[in-house]
DNA sequence: CCGAGTCGAGAGCAGTGCTCTCGTTGTAGG
DNA sequence: CCTACAACGAGAGCACTGCTCTCGACTCGG
């Protein structure tokens, strides 16, 4: 996307650098689209006209490579969200709900590979680096400020509701980052699980688990989306 | 486990090939929990003091291999989750439904490789073979022998809940299947979707995306099955 | 214009899944 | 009891992988 960067002519060479890990990320993508996780420094290459090794002036290692297409995946489905919930008007707050819902499912259909690389069974080798928390958040904090709408709002019920001492106590540690402050602790509660089962029923379908069960995916997660709301009072 | 099999004394040379593939695939299970998913044939065979083709004499291939232990890990699951559920007084609709959730968890959080295995991301090369979506279905066939039994208690309530018309000819066509047989649809679909959102909120936790937000993930965890268990009626 | 830094190619190392061959050994049939 | 056969383990070897190192060629800033 950003080709030129901040010096719009900052010499040739880190130019075509720029581009050239441009071009090794889309390559890896379409190996990672066809076949699967296992990806092939080497094939890529091979893909691109080069020698393996001159892959590695662009990315250290394999895993290197990957955390990229991770960064990537986090920041293009967090865009696809956030798009997509600003686009329904701010009082409707049922609608963002259901779009933001529907933009993760949507891009995970679109793009099964990366999504499993992002919500999928860990890669044994390497631990997410910690600057992958912020771009992973991206999602629920577009969820938490609905939820926050909803509260000021009144839509919300909270009366009432009862939690274990130790679960209050880890909302309420979660209450200090800012994306998710302002949130009565139940809400926060109903909030996060909310965001479990729609990765939970998105992974299921695009792992490929509802093949042969169910025909009209799409139906059936409108019905999960109908009940979680209503679990949510939305 | 059956080590003699059928005939208690069917020749050494047969005794000690299942004693073989037992200790391959025991083997195999303790480098997936160390190393993680990408297991090494022949590391194994080092392990087990063999060389590296001397595993193909058990095992055709790798993918066999992994196969094989993902058959042992549905078994054991599902064996894990019939027996924690039986233990609980037929009448106890609730607490039949509460135990298999907890039993699945218990079940991935001490054996989360071999939860990964057969729960997460799909491997690219191989597909999961067709026998497979026997054992695979015995813990949704609990959670729906339950949920009948609730039916005929007349505990949940089915009245006035309309669902689309595609959604409903596939809860249909699940039904011909007798492990999901007799059950209205709604209770159906709502059993679904609990089904899929326990094994998003176990997916949730054992592949540590709950890592540094909530510490009682046990606390968090029962909170989750009790909405479930709201929404399902019990 | 020239030294310094960047780049791609190639060789090479250790590891992988898998195949094939070759002696050895247990076993079943005569 | 003996023999022919099948099963077995070891070893070599193939194609592949990630990664390192070296060596020429190139670009670019001073």
């Amino acid at each position: 996307m950003t080709i030129g960067g901040e010096h719009p002519a900052r010499g040739l060479r880190a130019r075509v650098r720029t581009e050239m890990v441009e071009e090794i990320k889309a390559t890896a993508r379409r190996h990672l689209a066809a076949e699967g996780a296992n990806l092939s420094l080497r094939a890529v290459a091979r893909d691109l006209g080069m020698v393996s090794s001159a892959v590695y002036r662009y990315f250290p290692s394999r895993d290197a490579l990957l955390t990229a297409l991770v960064a990537d995946a986090h920041d293009a489905l967090g865009q696809a969200v956030e798009r997509a919930e600003a686009a329904v008007p701010r009082r409707d707050l049922r609608g963002r709900w259901l779009a933001s819902c529907h933009a993760v499912r949507a891009w995970a259909l679109d793009h099964p590979a990366e999504y499993a690389l992002i919500y999928g069974s860990p890669v044994p080798g390497y631990a997410a680096p910690v600057d992958m928390v912020g771009p992973a958040g991206r999602i629920p904090a577009v969820l938490a400020s609905i939820l926050r709408d909803a509260v000021a709002a009144g839509v919300v019920r909270t009366a009432g509701e009862r939690l274990p001492k130790t679960l209050r106590a880890d909302l309420r540690r979660m209450g200090a980052d800012p994306r998710f402050a302002d949130l009565p602790e139940p809400v926060l509660a109903r909030g996060m699980t909310g965001w479990i089962q729609l990765l939970g029923a998105v992974s299921f379908e695009v792992f490929g688990r509802l093949e042969a069960l169910i025909e009209d995916a799409g139906a059936f997660f409108d019905q999960q989306l109908r009940t979680m709301a209503a679990q949510l009072g939305l």
